[in-house]
DNA sequence: GTATTTGCAAAATGTTTGCAGCTGC
DNA sequence: GCAGCTGCAAACATTTTGCAAATAC
């Protein structure tokens, strides 16, 4: 999803268009290891093309969250950073050191699930795993 | 971890008192089987301790928050809601109609664990895992 | 009695909206 | 050309801080 041409597609299908501080913040969060939040996300934007403002910037998190390009993490004091997406069902791993964030797709929850569902009497209809832990990185320093 | 005498336990084990005003932020929590924002909570501690101001609200959660007797439940939109605690590690499984927060303490990730381990090189220090779907009194109406 | 807690007003922070002009297709 | 997008300023919502008076123990 990192592929402008891509992109450029997936917004047109919603009847959007491709614009440079689009660019700019996709850029952004393409080339970031770790998960940046609104105003961090502003400030790197501003590098490719130095008008992006900070309202659109909310605006295209937003667009793209509904897109699926970016996600929204949650951690423990809050949710106000976002990462790159991957195609598809995936959960992250986050190190608690640096924020880096990785996806992993392994989750095989199905008995859990059957499990919960009986205990609890609820229809379970989505999940959310986040794991936490220590980058390799930051683990050799 | 509804008892009075409990609380005021932990609480004083921390030099911290046990008020008027914790008193009725306890008993809203406790008392409500959906989750609550600092504002919702606000309004109806003043119905058990009519001057309760929202600022202890927000004090009273970080407080019992660190105590392990409420938790932070993190939704789609945002994180912004507190629902009791029970005793030790567990999860939430949240109605997406009414909000009710229903505990479960089944999380046998152990094997997940060890997979994303070996797939990222991360060391996997906590998790976190919520679920969806909709309650039991939900699924009847 | 004293350290902690309180409510208030005010400040700080983070996010959203209204709008006239600009831009991608 | 025109729908959609932009940046700005200003509105708004939420959370935090400073402080003198009140309270629990």
């Amino acid at each position: 999803m990192l592929n402008e041409a891509t992109l450029s597609a997936v917004l047109a299908q919603r009847g959007h268009k491709l614009t440079r501080p689009r660019r700019a913040v996709l850029k952004v969060i393409a080339a970031s290891a770790v998960s940046l939040t609104p105003a961090e996300i502003h400030a790197r934007a501003q590098k490719h093309y130095r008008q992006t403002g900070l309202v659109t910037v909310y605006r295209t998190l937003d667009l793209l969250t509904e897109c699926g390009v970016v996600r929204k993490i949650h951690e423990s004091d809050g949710c106000h950073s976002y990462a790159l997406a991957s195609e598809g069902h995936a959960h992250y791993i986050i190190c608690e050191r640096c924020h880096a964030v990785t996806e992993f797709a392994e989750c095989d929850l199905a008995e859990l699930l059957a499990v919960v569902q009986r205990q609890t009497g609820y229809a379970v209809s989505g999940h959310w795993l986040e794991l936490f832990g220590c980058c390799p990185r930051c683990q050799s320093s």
